[in-house]
DNA sequence: AGTACCACCTGACGGC
DNA sequence: TGCCGTCAGGTGGTAC
C-alpha cells in the first residue's frame, strides 16, 4: 500500500538503478495502466531519451528525462518497480517494462491495476492534474493551519485528501493521529490549536521514521500503533485495547485510551 | 463550495 | 476439500 514513505523509497531504487541509460523501447502488457496515452505515444516520447534524475511529490513518482520530458508513476495499492538484468524472470503482474539498452529493464508490476503511468510535461502540471496540495513533508505549519482549521470533516479524512496535503495515506495518517494523542474522528475544526499543531509536527518523525525502516511495518518501533494494527491488541502505550471503526470508509485503528474523543 | 460516497481492481483469507 | 463472500485502500468521478 504505497504511501509517501514507500514512494521514497521506490525512489532510491530507481535513481540506484534506472537513471542514465538509453531507452531504446516501452513494452506494455496492460494498456489501462498507460493513462491518457497510448503505449506507442509513451514509446514514441522516450524513445532514445534517458532517465536523469527523478523527484517524489506526495505519492507520486516524477521521472525526468534528459530531453525534458517527464514521466509519472503512481503505484496505487500494489504497484511496485523491479530493475531487470538480462535473463532475469518479469515479476507476476508486470504491467509494463521500460527497456534499456543492453537489454536491461525497468518493470512495473502492479496486481490491482489501481496504479499507472502518465506523461506530464513538468511537476506544475502534475499538480494542476491531479489537483494536489502540498507534499507532506515540506508543507508548514501556517499553510497546514489555514488548510484545516475550518475543515468540518474529520481530521483522518482530512489529512489523506491529497488535495489538502499530499502523500498521507490510510495507514500513516492512523500512527500520525496515534502518536498525537488525537482521536480520527474529531471533526478538524474543533481541535484545540495545541492539538493541530502536535498533528503538524508529527507528520515528519513518523514518514522519516517509515523511510528509515524501508517502510518495512512490522519493523517500525514498538510505540508506533501499526505494529499493533490488529483489534483487540494491546496498546503499545497505555495497555488498553485497540480498536476498529471505519472512518470515511477507511478501516481505522485507534486506541480509545489514548486518543480521546473531542 | 464543501463533503460524502461509490467504482475500479484482484489475491488472500476465513467460514461453512 | 473447495466454494464463495469479504476485505484491503489508492484515485477520480458523481451526487447531494
Amino acid at each position: 500500500m504505497p504511501e509517501l514513505p514507500d514512494v521514497e523509497i521506490f525512489k532510491k531504487y530507481l535513481d540506484q538503478y534506472a537513471l542514465d541509460q538509453k531507452i531504446e523501447g516501452i513494452e506494455v502488457f496492460e494498456n489501462k495502466l498507460i493513462r491518457g496515452a497510448t503505449g506507442k505515444e509513451v514509446e514514441e516520447a522516450l524513445h532514445n531519451d534517458s532517465f536523469t534524475s527523478s523527484e517524489r511529490y506526495g505519492k507520486w513518482l516524477l521521472v525526468k528525462t534528459k530531453k525534458g520530458r517527464a514521466l509519472a508513476m503512481h503505484f496505487g495499492m500494489t504497484g511496485k518497480l523491479q530493475y531487470l538484468e538480462d535473463g532475469d524472470n518479469l515479476p507476476s503482474s508486470t504491467r509494463f517494462i521500460i527497456e534499456f539498452k543492453g537489454k536491461k529493464k525497468l518493470a512495473f508490476a502492479d496486481r490491482r491495476k489501481l496504479g499507472g503511468i502518465e506523461l506530464v510535461k513538468n511537476k506544475e502540471d502534475l499538480i494542476t492534474k491531479h489537483n494536489l496540495g502540498p507534499d507532506a513533508t515540506i508543507i508548514s505549519w501556517q499553510e497546514f493551519k489555514e488548510a484545516l482549521h475550518k475543515k468540518s470533516r474529520k481530521i483522518k479524512t482530512v489529512l489523506i485528501d491529497q488535495s489538502i496535503l499530499a502523500g498521507i495515506g490510510n495507514v500513516y495518517a492512523d500512527e500520525i493521529l496515534f502518536q498525537s494523542k488525537v482521536h480520527p474522528e474529531t471533526s478538524a475544526a474543533k481541535l484545540e490549536e495545541k492539538q493541530l499543531k502536535e498533528v503538524f509536527k508529527n507528520i515528519n518523525p513518523v514518514l522519516r521514521t517509515a523511510i528509515k525502516h524501508q517502510g518495512k511495518r512490522k519493523s517500525l518501533p514498538d510505540h508506533y500503533i501499526i505494529p499493533h494494527r490488529k483489534e483487540g491488541a494491546d496498546c503499545p502505550v497505555c495497555g488498553g485495547k485497540i480498536e476498529v471503526i471505519e472512518v470515511g470508509g477507511r478501516t481505522t485503528y485507534f486506541c480509545p485510551g489514548c486518543q480521546e474523543r473531542v
